[in-house]
DNA sequence: CATGAATGAGGGTTCATTCAT
DNA sequence: TATGAATGAACCCTCATTCAT
């Protein structure tokens, strides 16, 4: 959609197969090494082409991480959305909003690995204003279900919730610098362990 | 083509007021911009001299910040170990190394940032092998006393070790992207909201 | 801080036509003002294109020179091996040599001349040892002749080989900085001009 | 004399002790690395000061290697003016000029190495033109005795004058390349050497 | 769709030189 | 005399991007 060099009249406005696959490799790289000290070259060495050809599919090396982060945070956000409209408790919605965090990590690792690096220095530039956007709606997401199970009683009423949120994101998110998809540990099981570090801390239960 | 460059007489090693005062200025610009995108010449604007100049104080850009990792992660090994010495009980220890976490990140504010946001790219250059070696110096310690505390029965013994410390870690340091060292809250304050979360979790203590 | 570049489909050392112009050049200039003092874009300019163009058909400055000595050298032990092959007594072979030498001069003007001037200079690099394994294959072929003549008795035996040997390599090599291929006298004449002087001296012959 | 930057009421306008010592620190590194890839700094380090220093005593880093070069041209000049003044036969004269040759070339080494690789490169400067000059001094003294030994039969008739010149002066200046003043050959010893492969060429004398 | 050649801006670095102290 | 800090010009090289073929 964005950054798309398709004409007006395609149909198809976000292209064939080729351009999934190159900015498969893109996302790739830049998680892996980075997405300013990816070069352009990189990318089109990986894809076997020459770099200028990549500018077929692309505008610009922005406009390829613009794709890729996009249709992540479409995802995630479509995925909170969800949990929301199912109204659970409090402690059950954080369940399920750390669930579904790991269930975006496992489709959009790269992307995740992207917006977890760069978000910060790409959402300086008007292009990536809604980078900052979507920051400022998860953060709503959150503090709105640690708020609500404050009032409930069920969380610790001396919980400062801006703290508790970025304690929550930074937990979730970072896990994507060494989550492995394919080791033994697979979404789910690091979610809920995820879940009773958090609700619980690290101290054994008292009888 | 060649290599070497200063030798005897040369200042570049010495440190000077002037030198130091650079370094703090680069390690700003590092911290807040990257390192990468960082250029030498912003470094020297801010500094009010022309870029060459910098060279009569430093190698290269790369040399800043290595200097700026090291004499941080200096500081934090000797916080850590004088913990160590003090031979607590693996709560107290915990509570203690998060605190001089969060004192090292009071003192070190840039190099903290710097370090989270790039060691993992700077390590794959021989000459920045030694972050490599401080993160595994790092695992090591957290380690040590997660499982010292499980085998005491006053942690968790579902805790998988690994997760817990990495749960921990990205918690702690990722907090230098948010805090505020001139704001309300300071760091004692926030290392023992840290230690709480970490501890208890952030559910409503039962009864 | 990187390193490696060029990859897979790329030019670099595949050999076109604009590439063998862009050495000639190179070349050209690198003979007439030192390779030390021609800047890269002195080259571009040359050649009509920005100096930075020219990074798509050589990985640097010193790769030009590389492939420029590694030619020219390549020809000349070639010559020389023929000379060999043919197995003639020592006074022709001194003959051949010299002319063979003076004829990898009229096809490698340029090269030569970077040879004689840089590759002293060049030669303390580890790029460019085959400079000095080049230099010692020469001196071996040369001394070898020379002795070889002195125990058939048709070179004095007073002859100090090794100054011998370095009195024709400076006499031959050297001519390159003053012969010029336009002029009157071709590279025959030169060549036998030194063998005569080379064998007989500058003595008329007695009686 | 030159580039000195003593002002114009001073007795010894050559400069102090420390001058000297400076000039041949300098000499040394300009022959054995080369004049242009010499940087002040080396120089200075050499010395064991700052590279700023070294402009108490030098206008430049040319009038360095200016003041190097007309000292040797100055005496080289001499010596071969004497030569010229005692008047020998063709012979002899040769004889002498490429012993005065060696003469200076192992009292000023470092400068006779600097004049062969770089009096090139340097006389196309307006400041260097003496280098010029110099070079065509020589040329004549040695054409002159070529021609009259031609005349008097001595040497042989079918001798290119300017090309036997040229040999003889390659062969003659390249020397200081390998010669080692402290090895067993002394200057005089090479010399005479020379001189008969100059005279006679490399092949035994028939019966 | 892809190539191959080029652009143009900028990046890190070097180095002779200056000058107040 | 020497230091130490700085200048300013130039250098090699990188890289996103363009475009004719």
């Amino acid at each position: 959609m964005v950054g798309s060099k398709r004409s007006a009249g395609d149909v198809a406005t976000t292209g064939s197969r080729r351009r999934a696959e190159l900015l498969a490799i893109a996302a790739d790289l830049f998680a892996r090494r980075g997405f300013v000290v990816t070069t352009v070259r990189e990318i089109a060495d990986a894809a076997g082409i020459l770099s200028g050809s990549l500018y077929h599919h692309f505008d610009s090396k922005e406009s390829m991480v613009d794709e890729i982060l996009r249709e992540f945070l479409g995802y995630q956000q479509e995925l909170y959305a969800e949990v929301l409209r199912e109204e659970h408790d409090p402690r059950t919605t954080i369940t399920e909003l750390v669930r579904r965090s790991f269930q975006a990590m496992d489709r959009y690792r790269s992307a995740v690995t992207i917006y977890q690096n760069e978000a910060k220095h790409l959402a300086q530039f008007d292009r990536f204003a809604y980078l900052r956007r979507a920051g400022n709606d998860f953060e709503r997401t959150w503090t709105k279900v640690l708020q609500q199970g404050q009032r409930d009683g069920v969380f610790r009423d001396d919980l400062h919730v801006k703290i508790a949120y970025r304690f929550i994101r930074d937990t979730v998110w970072t896990t994507v610098h060494w989550y492995n998809p394919r080791g033994r540990l697979n979404a789910q099981v690091i979610a809920d362990q995820h879940v009773t570090l958090l609700c619980e801390g690290i101290m054994a239960p008292r009888a």
